[in-house]
DNA sequence: AAGCTTGTTCATTTTTTTCTAAACAGCTTA
DNA sequence: TAAGCTGTTTAGAAAAAAATGAACAAGCTT
């Protein structure tokens, strides 16, 4: 025996504004852009959506919305959000009298730069100076290699420091022209 | 009964210059570098091996070499060769009297991200472009969005618009400061 | 307190990616 | 031509990543 429901399937929920036939239309060709971009960048195909839905949408959504349009599962999409918040690409708005998150999208390309700067590429620069020190000293260190062995390793480290100083160069430019 | 073979596995061959200790450690800690590169860059894992080593050799290196020395299968090993070449990250170099391949690396940062912008970055852009455009279209003939509806998707798209313009000023600007 | 709603967590399943191993193709030399 | 290298291709195995769904927590409302 199915179990009672106080809010039978063919009601209105509340929420439910009927969707338009070509609001659908755009809503799939921005989320469409928005996963092509999220496997360039390398992150899974359902956060992609999940920007790109926030994204197309005129007003913010609610959690519910969100996986009502796409079809994922409750747990993708929390898992989804919980990232694309930590990047900062999307926020919460505060919808006075109702308990439930609404998200909307954070559209500067500086502030969604900066974000993928500081949680995906800061930290494996740092992790690559420290490596680095460490292989200086094998090199200097290192025996049993010929001298001109031994020049090439060194000359190869030091391309090593050239590339990393070239990078932390590259990143505040990057930030300023977005800016 | 095994099959016989004329090159025992006790003889030498020809290019076996034993490894120190210290010139295993030092490759041990170049193909480190390269593989946490490799999952920033979102690339498998065998690939950053495959071109640590090749980095981390004074020499140019044979196929044989690399497979050996990563204990990769011939297969990863050839299909991780094809992707470097292709992105212009290792190069063959030709030792007259051999018929073998050796492998050595590109070591000019410009050059490696001049790779990655062609392979990775700018089929997307060109991809973006194009439904970009398509998206704008139907955001014009969009019916059945309110006045104040239209005029958010309208500025989004536009939103959109400036990104790939900032991008597309910023790349020119990469290989600069790279040069 | 009991029962809803909203969202999170996490063990499991599904899907995708990566790797391997074996067959094979093209050369070269015997 | 046969036999040996050198490397490529690809079907399938193995591993890794992503998605699901069910249990759970926290906060309302009655």
């Amino acid at each position: 025996m199915p179990k009672l429901r106080l809010r039978p399937e063919n009601a209105s929920p509340p929420e439910a504004l009927a969707s338009s036939e070509s609001q659908l239309a755009i809503q799939a060709q921005f989320i469409e852009l928005f996963v092509s971009a999220a496997g360039v960048l390398g992150v899974p195909r359902s956060i992609g959506e999940i920007y790109g839905v926030i994204f197309a949408a005129p007003q913010p959504l609610t959690f519910q919305e969100i996986v009502e349009r796409l079809a994922l599962s409750k747990g993708s999409v929390s898992q989804g959000l919980r990232a694309l918040r930590s990047l900062g690409a999307v926020r919460t708005a505060y919808v006075p009298g109702d308990r439930r998150d609404y998200f909307e999208p954070e559209t500067e390309l500086r502030n969604l730069v900066a974000g993928l700067l500081r949680d995906r590429i800061n930290p494996h620069l740092e992790q690559a100076r420290d490596r680095l020190g460490k292989v200086r000293q094998q090199v200097s260190a290192g025996q049993g290699l010929s001298a001109t062995e031994a020049e090439v390793l060194r000359s190869r480290v030091n391309k090593l420091e050239s590339w990393r100083k070239k990078g932390a160069l590259l990143l505040p430019l990057v930030a300023k022209v977005l800016g």
